[in-house]
DNA sequence: ATAAATTGTGACGAAGGGTTCATTAAATGG
DNA sequence: CCATTTAATGAACCCTTCGTCACAATTTAT
């Protein structure tokens, strides 16, 4: 019972676990939720089925385990841009970094996230989806009171400051799109000024 | 054989086709690709499940035929609206508009189109994705085109206009989610005047 | 060293879904 | 009215997948 509370079994206990739920974002992301299956899972990760079933208590539980951890590491990264010092502007700039680096950084999950998340209220037990939305929400406030800031301070015009988040928000998925199909066509960091410029300024000439 | 080329029997089989298409609709978007069985569309349009495999050789292309009809549809909706008579501003906010239409006028349409098409490239057989990525891309180009012909006229900034169409296009997107997941607390018809002018003018104040 | 507890195993059962095909029913037209 | 073509049927087949459980291996405690 040494280390950070936690014992020699434990530690390899959560390796375990850890590396299961490696190989699961690596299948589901490769081919999507339902056409994985729990004994391939298994097999790549070089456990008996069994024993896959020790650690999640059946498929779903697996699914929602994976997509939890990584919504709230992804989460995670953008509250710390959007509260990071500097005035607003800074900060959304960071929020448009930290949303690059994410996904440039880990394709695979950012796949599955997108795969199964957009569509997954209707392909994927509701459970699940509420606590995901959840932390995809809490991401869209922070923004959006980010933006009142903005607005109070004089930068922003008086627009509904969540509607300016969306906006952002799916502005920066678009290009993320754009660069998950093609990332050699379409650069999202070289992109990623260019969106800011344009969702400030407007795209009309005068 | 009467008609505009089509005999009795043959319109009636058409019905039937279209019968089943419709629940295929219902159901895909209700439950999603992979939970809805074969039986259960052949049983909800009330033919039994042999007659499904007279019309559609397998689910997968019950699907596709599905997708790609309403894909085309739904496409030529947004030509219409970008060729409109009018300037570029003006054919821009027809295609906002259409859009709309679209979407509230074909809910479960939409859920469908949204759920198995950003995910649909990891989920279904290659085949149908390219089809209809085809379908998509060919809106945005001429989105795309439309930007092009109002940087000409001076109009717009000097901007990629496929980036343009990118970003009109996720916006919409964006706003349409929400609309979607909450249709009384985001009335997108409201909202579709603010976002192409936050779109045009940007969202600074000064 | 031995007992107890924990962790890992994988054959197997049960369920469900996609697809086929032999058969029945209906329509056509000579 | 009958022969032929076309449409509809649904039981049965096969395959895949989830999830279990009795047993084996390994570690820990006594």
């Amino acid at each position: 019972m040494r280390d950070n509370g936690l014992s020699r079994r434990e530690r390899e206990k959560l390796r375990h676990r850890n590396e299961m739920l490696k190989v699961a974002l690596e299948l589901f992301s490769e081919k999507g939720y339902h056409n994985v299956s729990m004994h391939e899972v298994a097999g790549r990760a070089e456990f008996a089925i069994g024993t896959l079933y020790k650690f999640f208590k059946n498929k779903e539980d697996l699914y929602r385990s994976l997509m939890l951890t990584l919504a709230e590491s992804y989460h995670q990264l953008l509250v710390e841009a959007l509260n990071s010092d500097g005035g607003v502007l800074i900060r959304l700039k960071n929020y448009v970094d930290a949303k690059a680096k994410v996904f440039t950084d880990n394709v695979s999950m950012v796949r599955l996230y997108f795969a199964e998340t957009r569509g997954a209220s209707f392909n994927i037990k509701a459970g699940l989806d509420s606590e995901l939305r959840e932390v995809y929400e809490n991401s869209l406030q922070l923004l959006a009171s980010t933006f009142e800031t903005g607005i109070r301070e004089g930068v922003f015009r008086k627009m509904d400051p969540y509607y300016l988040a969306v906006a952002l928000d799916g502005l920066t998925n678009a290009f993320l799109f754009c660069w998950l199909e093609d990332p050699e066509g379409h650069s999202y960091e070289k992109n990623a000024p260019v969106i800011l410029d344009g969702f400030l300024h407007g795209v009309l000439s005068q």
